[in-house]
DNA sequence: GCTGAAATCATCCGAACGGATGACGACAGA
DNA sequence: TCTGTCGTCATCCGTTCGGATGATTTCAGC
């Protein structure tokens, strides 16, 4: 829209510059001369010069906004880099640790695992995890992997 | 395309009508009286008509070719209803039973809730789902569930 | 009729898991 | 400074899971 507006304006400044120039050769070659000496002519230039603008911005301002917009809907795998749902855990009070866990949990990995990966004890894991079913409302780990799926906490 | 094309044949048999049409209007109220009263007004009128109707042809011209064609690419989910895969199924050796109890494992059931699902004793859903790891070489419901996933296995 | 695959059930054991609860330090914000 | 949240670790207990092994039945295919 922008880009269409600022060439139609930009189409009109052409045409006054048109216009300057003409006025200004006119001026250049014996203007007097030239419009005592055909009259009509000069007129009936003038005003073919002027309605062929009328003309130009009738036309464009009546045919504007023809900017067809073909949505082509494409199928594609929707295989976006994967954001993590920052909303929807926020929204279940999932602290980022906890998330942290479940990403590991979704990853197949045991308790004593996902210690051993983050460097805590594997008690601590699992007093994340409990705290995390809590929230997801889930009882198994099968369960929350599903269920985050389904949130958008994990891919 | 077509449409803008035909469109500009409209509109240019749009101005040929009006411009018929006033020729039949002058020919109606004395034409001749009338020229021969204003003949500077009726020609600049004319020529003011006729370019203006030069001026639409030519902006619209010029214009042409701005049908903006934006592709808008939508990005769908490719949720192709998913044909489990039995190729992968057979190749790893899975019986159909074993697939059915890969399914309600990925949904998250107990071994107790799958024989209670299909009507079977828990431990003939542990039998199975025992062979089911080994032949999918992982040691964990939630890695088959992946793997599954990977393999097609599953939705 | 024998063979092999598939499905069923069982038992035993150790590991992993889930739930409940308590405690402590760090740190941000009122 | 007090409070609340977060992350950490622990213990206890009961459940679930996974692995190994053995047994029975059914049924298709040779």
């Amino acid at each position: 829209m922008l880009t269409l507006h600022s060439r139609r304006v930009k189409r009109i400044l052409l045409y006054a510059a048109i216009g300057g120039v003409l006025i200004a050769l006119l001026r250049l070659i014996e203007y007097e001369h030239f419009v005592h000496a055909y009259p009509a002519e000069m007129y009936g230039g003038l005003l073919a010069i002027f309605f062929t603008a009328v003309g130009v911005y009738v036309g464009l301002r009546w045919m504007r906004a023809k900017e067809v917009v073909v949505i082509r809907e494409v199928r594609v795998r929707d295989d976006s880099p994967f954001a993590a749902n920052e909303t929807a855990r926020k929204d279940l009070g999932i602290t980022p640790r906890e998330h942290e866990i479940l990403v590991l949990i979704a990853e197949g990995l045991s308790n004593r695992e996902i210690g051993e990966r983050l460097f805590v004890s594997e008690n601590t894991v699992k007093t994340h995890s409990s705290r995390l079913f809590d929230k997801m409302d889930v009882g198994r780990r099968v369960q929350a992997v599903q269920k985050g799926r389904e949130l958008g906490l994990l891919p």
